[in-house]
RNA sequence: GGAGGCGUCGCCUAGUCCGGUCUAUGGCGCCCGCCUGCUAAGCGGGUUUGGGGAUCAAACUCCAUCGCGGGUUCAAAUCCCGCCGCCUCCGCCA
């Protein structure tokens, strides 16, 4: 949601971010000319109804002859509050329409365009060459069926398309990634969650997944719950509503939850295996921070989506989302993207957004405005990122595969699988 | 699923029957000032949140806010309806 003292003061900005975006600058004058209208609206309201307060003070007071007459004028003054109250609630609802609608001012530096204008910021690592060494690589599902770990065919046979189990040793790989990522994030000072999956309305739509990209969220209408997508939802919502200390800090919470995605209009891609999946798990870090901090919070994220990938030894690049590919919350995206050697090329693994305001705003996040000293209020700063997430198994087993299709365990997982240093193939010769 | 009780400005609390000096009482905590070798005590003042107007900014002023949303009324913390949350009991199920 916007500031709209932002709005009203420098309109301007917020045009160049619809551009960058590829969305409609005409919002802007359109939430302009309906902000005038709601303020006048209440304008007019008030001003009938600090005259109704005064007259009901002295129908109290008075009595007889006099109160009657009082009586008479009150009741058509009543009619003129209860009218200019309407208009106001509607001009009021209109503005929120409206502002519903505009995405999240975009960071200065963003790249402008769509899905395919995302600029590289850097190459960590280097793919191996498996030509060199004289293996045809094994996809992931190939690899997950030769040791035990993936089983696709009964997920469809129970839940259908793009469900899976994770067996044996598959399990254990999953179990032992996110709790590696759990335990990073509480040595870095983040409190660990593990969160609601279901959630209301309000929250849902406070964290601005209903928007354009409504379709991709599980709704249950028997009982008005959606099912998360992250488990960013669950802790954006966790302090709404709410005037929190940031003092001392961010406040940092490490979330641990199933996520859950319809994978709408996007029949067809990535049918094959747990790459595009309706359930997976994630540790997502989240952070509360102050307006002034959040840039430089969102660098830490990164660079600890980094720390991550670097433990479990996966080639990978960064990229800096182009403004149109921002979804409605974010400011600036930056999402890590691992090698994928079947593929050849790389798939996203990681994805950090900086929402600024924008869920604070919806969601009621304050905190006492450190610069005002007269214990005012404003809007704190939101921030999540990836840390680990059943998808990384793909890279993992394809990366670190050997000619018998065993696949090596990286040194940092290792006592989190019971010290097992490779994920034997039983199936394979040796 | 059924029955009952409760929900007031950080915490506790008065007010709700019987609508109007409620501009929501009092205490605790907290903040500012006075006093005082220091501290404590004492004294005085302040202390929900959101919004409108005014202003360079303030002071100031107005509106809303007693769990949330409707309704009745000239007027609602107070009366009526719906919902949510917490607690107690019963039923059902692990």
């Amino acid at each position: 949601m916007i500031d709209l003292r932002l709005l009203r003061e420098d309109p301007d900005t917020v045009r160049a971010s619809q551009r960058a975006r590829g969305a409609d600058e005409s919002l802007v004058d359109q939430l302009l000319a309906a902000e005038e209208r709601r303020r006048s609206g209440i304008a007019d309201f008030e001003r009938a109804r600090a005259e109704q307060n005064a007259l009901g003070k002295q129908v109290a007071k008075a009595s007889g002859e006099q109160k009657a007459a009082l009586l008479a004028t009150t009741r058509e003054l009543a009619e003129k509050v209860k009218a200019l109250k309407a208009d106001s609630d509607a001009a009021a609802a209109e503005l929120d329409q409206l502002t519903l609608r505009l995405d999240n001012v975009v960071e200065t530096g963003t790249p402008p365009g769509g899905e395919d204008d995302y600029v590289v910021l850097r190459e960590v690592g280097t793919a191996r060459d498996f030509a060199a060494e004289g293996i045809t690589p094994r996809d992931h599902l190939e690899l997950g069926e030769l040791l035990g770990a993936i089983d696709t065919e009964r997920g469809a046979k129970v839940s259908g398309a793009r469900f899976y189990f994770l067996t044996g040793v598959g399990a254990r790989l999953e179990l032992a990634l996110l709790m590696c990522a759990v335990d990073q994030a509480v040595a870095a000072g983040f409190t660990p969650m593990i969160t609601p999956t279901l959630v209301k309305p309000d929250v849902m739509r406070g964290t601005g997944f209903l928007g354009a990209h409504s379709d991709e969220i599980y709704h249950l209408p028997a009982d008005e719950l959606y099912l998360v997508g992250t488990s960013e939802v669950a802790l954006a919502g966790y302090h709404s509503d709410e005037i929190i200390d940031l003092s001392a800090g961010p406040r940092r919470y490490a979330g641990w939850s199933a996520c859950y995605r319809r994978e709408a209009g996007s029949y067809g891609k990535d049918t094959r295996g747990i790459i595009r999946v309706h359930q997976f798990h994630k540790v997502e870090m989240f952070s509360y921070c102050r307006v002034e901090d959040a840039h430089e919070e969102h660098l830490r994220l990164l660079a600890w989506e980094e720390e991550m990938l670097a433990k479990v030894e996966l080639p990978y690049r960064v990229i800096d989302v182009a403004a149109g590919d921002l979804g409605s919350s974010a400011a600036r995206k930056y999402d890590c993207e691992a090698w994928v050697p079947s593929q050849g090329r790389y798939r996203e693994v990681t994805s950090t957004s900086n929402c600024t305001t924008y869920q604070a705003r919806r969601l009621g996040v304050r905190e006492r405005n450190p610069q005002a000293g007269d214990g005012s209020t404003r809007h704190v700063a939101t921030l999540n990122g990836t840390l680990a997430t059943t998808r990384w198994i793909v890279a993992m087993l394809e990366n670190h595969q050997q000619a018998d299709g065993s696949v090596l365990v990286p040194k940092a997982l290792q006592p989190y699988v019971g010290g097992l240093d490779v994920l034997p193939a039983p199936g394979a010769a040796g």
